[in-house]
DNA sequence: GATACTTACTATCCAAATTATAGTAAGTGT
DNA sequence: ACACTTACTATAATTTGGATAGTAAGTATC
């Protein structure tokens, strides 16, 4: 007789469509990516997410850390050192958004060819 | 001594960066969760996902088409009717859409207790 | 026989998000 | 005194997305 909280990405006003949202976003994909390997610092990320802004990675970052995902270290030392880390629970992103990936890998040749063909005609 | 095509999301020229980003896409997401249900109408799938603006819809479907992810057949029909499928391709992409959406289920507590802790501060 | 109804879209205009790029802070090394 | 480093923030320009109206075309209605 518990009732269930039910959440429904589907529905544009529910706020789990917000987490669609952000787990489906490119910089949060690779950003995450990133973090799956273990923690690394900013300047780390920025090289290996290549074409991100320092804006975008910023935002991404705060809004992984805001979610509880990612935990945000800041050392008072100059030059500053900022050190990014995922939660457990940011963990538990990490099959899913590695999964991604590994379809992107996989299937890129499958696709390729099926642009080919659509575009041909 | 083969060598393998490797390709990586995290360049920013790499094609398959350009699949996370259609993957990785709130439209992408759920359009492709209704259609995994089995094939739907134009209609039916606008129903289903809502807020979707027809513009954004036939955007995904025709990416989605090219992609060689979906299949559109049009009926000529008054008034028209036009039924979308997943491709075999296409349900390769289902269990890890449909583990972002469970995904996004599951932690909403977790992740909405976060934010009103971060925001607290 | 003119009008309304249906569906699957396109076209258009405007707001919002994203990109590119430059700038800031602040202590250490030359 | 000046450059160098790192982690950003600020600003303007471009791109993307959203809201809404319109189109085509045959059938049913008045």
């Amino acid at each position: 007789m518990n009732e269930e909280p039910d959440f429904d990405p589907y529905h544009p006003d529910c706020p789990s469509r917000q987490l669609v949202d952000r787990v489906g976003d490119r910089w949060t994909i690779l950003v995450t990516g990133v973090l799956s390997d273990g923690p690394a610092r900013y300047g780390e990320i920025a090289a290996s997410v290549g074409g991100i802004s320092p804006k975008m990675l910023s935002h991404t970052l705060k809004a992984l850390e805001r979610d509880g995902l990612v935990t945000r270290k800041a050392y008072a030392e100059v030059p500053p050192r900022v050190v990014y880390e995922l939660t457990d629970l940011g963990r538990t992103l990490r099959p899913v958004l590695l999964s991604i990936e590994a379809w992107a890998r996989e299937n890129m040749p499958a696709v390729l060819s099926a642009r080919k063909q659509y575009d041909a005609s």
